[in-house]
DNA sequence: CATGAATGAGTTTTCATTCAT
DNA sequence: AATGAATGAAAACTCATTCAT
């Protein structure tokens, strides 16, 4: 039962482990976590089977990884976004915000929609992105207030503009239904977000 | 190889089949699709392993006749909500309606997670629900301009409002944010969703 | 987690049972448990692999299934001859035990070395042994004792006396000192245990 | 594949050797053979996995090294038991003998069982023990020869005696019968053994 | 129609041993 | 000599699906 998973501290062992999550990730997304087994995440990071539990104690251990991944290529540029907010201009913000997820959405939306999968019978995969959540939540709603918006339900405006954007990302992404206009739709939410600040 | 699955005809074999059905459901819902297999489902609807493939192709075909009751479920008191809508006062429809789709989640949560997270590993899942939610964007939109609603946005209106529900439905639902007075966002919801309409 | 164990109470399926337990039986005395694997048990018993575990946990669990046959080969006619005996003659008895312990050693040899290999790794066949040697001494010295044998010290004589006639039965079965001759031996071994007894 | 085993002859390197070994002999005792990795063995040792195969052939080879120790740490003792032996005086060779082999058995019991084990799987471990048992009945003997003991049948009175030895000392080791007196137990078998000799 | 035992390919995981550095 | 990352064969176990009864 000795736990050794090794810590890689050498670029080639970092190297070695990065690939084997990008290997997972991109299995994970092209076809699902339950369809992608080890040795095939192995064979795309052109290593053996064995070495893969020197880096990770279990297949979940990966996904684990590439949500890590997931996360910081989808939520990096989306807090940096935070930091560029310097007025309560809202009518530059949503747009601005809007953009930001949609963009990072259309390049990881089949992650995405495994870990969002996953979700349902993972607890942790589910209680990361609900911290993830609140983080972004928190620290959108701290910057508005220290730039003097009033405190009271701001906490719940934000988290309302961040399910709404997010639905919009996906209506954008995945495209399914040719009997909407997603520009009419987008300049529609735009409006109803900047709203939803200013009344 | 002939496929012979049998379309009951009888009323002890519909039962049957209609059991299998419930315990794939019941336990899909519960464990996850990958997580329940053939055997317990069979167990827990009183028949033999064999039998399930009398009325089923496979594990998969369960899940899709468990996805037409969730779909019973959760979409006909939606549907029959729209029936009953007369005028276009939205300060009544928007909480009905926001009311009605938290009920339905609220009942079939578990469920609707599992069959979203398949739609990332199955085209026909996912196309299902695409157009059921093509059918309740059309059906809403054609009986707003029955009463008189400019026909022009209609569907994208429609469409943001129903993502925007659904949003707050799985917010209310899952409850995961400690931070959040879900009543407080429901009213936001609600006023931001009205003025949406009546702008 | 469901674990459905097959208790088989078919005559077909206990034969299945039965001979997946010989296979084992066979393959654990031949080369050791740690040496055979499932795959090999299941060819021998001429079953599939996957049924294996229909009837059986794990590997360990078919051990203890030959643990049980074991002891029903070795133990049941060590018992039996308790029943014959209605006497205190030791000059009888001690050499008739022998000359029972000895043959049934002689025809399990192999997997009394396996059972107590394993003694070392597995505290359920340590502890099924123990409590088996309690039995069997308890049995006989309730046996002398109704036959007017003295109570006092007659556990301790009981054990020491299995403890010696085991000892001897190792060294004729497996014959690994030519500069002794088992046959004197024995004489000696019966000699002392007689007058143990008759002391 | 060249066998290239270092003798190791500078006194760091036999250290190293030494250290493996101890290891092995450590981890084998405490959970077995086949329950113990190479790596881990390697890791007690404070060495790496690679080295060890600069040291032993295989796995097995390091169990070889560890008997080696095991049978310096029991058989030592009693070999120079033997050296003190100046007369035929039973009375107080046996109880001596008794207590040097309870002794040796306290403190390696667990070796002692894994290796016993591992005769059932491995010929030259069960030749080197049938080896020294021999050794230590012809070197009892001819010292017993030596002071007058007649000769006859001497081998199989001194092989019997270590044979009840050693059961005596597993009972007390292991003391898994609760319904047995150690200590009336053992003064049955000096008793037995003495009469045994002196007869 | 119904049963549930049986199949066997497929999956995760381990570990003795090798090898580049 | 020494390291420890890497290998890959082999093991235990699962489960959708079939089939004899």
């Amino acid at each position: 039962m000795a736990e050794n998973i090794r810590e890689p501290k050498q670029k080639r062992s970092i190297e070695k482990k990065e690939r084997i999550i990008e290997a997972g990730y991109k299995l994970f997304a092209e076809k699902g976590y339950f369809n992608t087994n080890t040795a095939e995440i192995a064979k795309v990071a052109g290593v053996s089977t064995g070495i893969v539990y020197g880096y990770f104690h279990d297949k979940r251990d990966i996904l684990l990884g590439a949500m890590e991944i997931y996360i910081r290529k989808v939520f990096t540029p989306i807090f940096s976004l935070l930091d560029g907010i310097s007025s309560l201009d809202f009518k530059k913000i949503i747009p601005s915000a809007i953009d930001h997820v949609v963009r990072a959405h259309k390049t990881n939306a089949a992650m995405h929609t495994t870990l969002h999968s996953l979700s349902s019978e993972d607890e942790i995969v589910a209680a990361r992105f609900a911290s993830l959540e609140e983080e972004m939540t928190k620290k959108m709603s701290e910057k508005l207030i220290s730039l003097g918006y009033p405190r009271e339900r701001v906490y719940e405006k934000v988290h309302t503009a961040m399910d709404v954007i997010q639905s919009i990302a996906h209506e954008e992404v995945y495209d399914k239904h040719s009997y909407i206009d997603y520009f009419v739709m987008r300049t529609l939410v735009t409006d109803m977000l900047v709203r939803l600040f200013e009344e």
